[in-house]
DNA sequence: TGTTATAGTCGGCGTTCGGGTACATTTCAC
DNA sequence: GTGAAATGTACCCGAACGCCGACTATAACA
């Protein structure tokens, strides 16, 4: 479903967990907020903040895209955070003469 | 592209931006935000708000949609907000018989 | 060289958030 | 019907927001 407003995020967040049978309660256990933020976001909440509604739509396992000019199909690979083993990084440093 | 943290939004404005050719201070103008908050957004700002996220991604002519089990495929028609020829049904609610 | 534009950062300010708690209302199974 | 659970509303308060103005760094260009 199309999001043009945040109003269309609470609507989505309640259906999804009505469907799933959840209360507002363990649903805000699921995505770290309280409950009653989730009162605030179903009933439509402008000013809410990002990453709880992130991680509410992901406790709810909904996925959320944007699609548009200049945006990638797919997320492409981070170098910033890519993953090395430290100690071996290290262990070549010190072998490394001066 | 997939959005599972307020990071993506970020890079997704960014690069939807510069696609357009646009100053930080265009594109804040256009979402109604401060160009501070462009600056903090772009670099994944956690707890940016939700309207404005949406206002920018509109500025920028992006499409945001949610998916997932229970989540309907478009949006149904808000019976609230549903247009009514209010003259006539208080005609008619003048002519009913008490 | 100096100029201009863009982007990032800082401090200050008034506003708003979100958690917690408590209370009121609605819903639902029995 | 009755009672318990779920939901909605109203407060307080520390923390964070977003905007503003000013400053710095960098790059492009005459």
């Amino acid at each position: 479903m199309r999001v043009r407003a945040p109003v269309d995020v609470g609507l989505i967040i309640r259906r999804a967990r009505r469907s799933r049978k959840m209360t507002q309660r363990q649903l805000a256990r699921a995505a770290a907020v309280g409950r009653q933020w989730i009162v605030e976001i179903e009933a439509g909440k402008q000013r809410a903040e990002l990453g709880a509604v992130l991680r509410t739509l992901a406790a709810l396992d909904l996925s959320v895209s944007v699609h548009g000019e200049g945006v990638p199909e797919v997320r492409k690979p981070d170098a910033s955070v890519e993953v090395v083993d430290l100690g071996s990084v290290l262990d070549a440093h010190r072998r490394t003469p001066p």
